[in-house]
DNA sequence: GCCAACGTTGGC
DNA sequence: GCCAACGTTGGC
């Protein structure tokens, strides 16, 4: 059981857009970029993710699940380009900016605070408990 | 809107 | 296989 982190941009694919795809879930298509597919390779039915929005709003506002491992992207027949399916599980109480989590010296070393360009990231159990914590979230994940 | 960081492409 | 040029991402 592993945690992640999934970028996207509200314009694009919003927080309310996945919500509004329910247990149904969707494809994470659309990563070109060879760093984060491997990552998407490793997840497994069952992994929980957070759901991140990048530019405006630079916050993380859900948790996810991934619910299909890694298949080709719908989007593209390029055969290097594989994704999973997510689905929404929760929203957070309350957001979790990136300020906070450069703020907090626990998450020093979030992918997300090191390396903000990459669309996929890995997220250490420890990670996770602090930003569950942060967003308000009672209950363990 | 700018720019730094990073990834990709293509000529050699 | 190197590296310069270019394109993209995303924080500020």
């Amino acid at each position: 059981m592993s945690y992640w982190l999934f970028k996207s941009e509200a314009s694009t694919w919003s927080w309310e857009d996945q919500l509004a795809k329910g247990e149904e879930g969707e494809e994470w298509d659309g990563v070109r970029n060879y760093q984060a597919r491997n990552f998407m390779r490793q997840m497994q039915v069952g992994d929980l993710g957070f759901f991140y929005l990048s530019q405006k709003d630079k916050m993380i506002v859900g948790i996810v699940e991934v619910i299909a491992e890694a298949h080709q992207d719908s989007t593209t027949d390029d055969p290097r380009w594989e994704c999973v399916d997510i689905k929404a599980v929760k929203t957070l109480p309350n957001p979790v900016t990136l300020q906070m989590c450069k703020d907090d010296p626990r998450l020093a070393d979030m992918v997300l605070v090191r390396n903000s360009r990459l669309s996929v990231q890995p997220v250490t159990p420890e990670e996770w408990r602090i930003v569950c914590e942060l967003g308000g979230l009672e209950e363990k994940f």
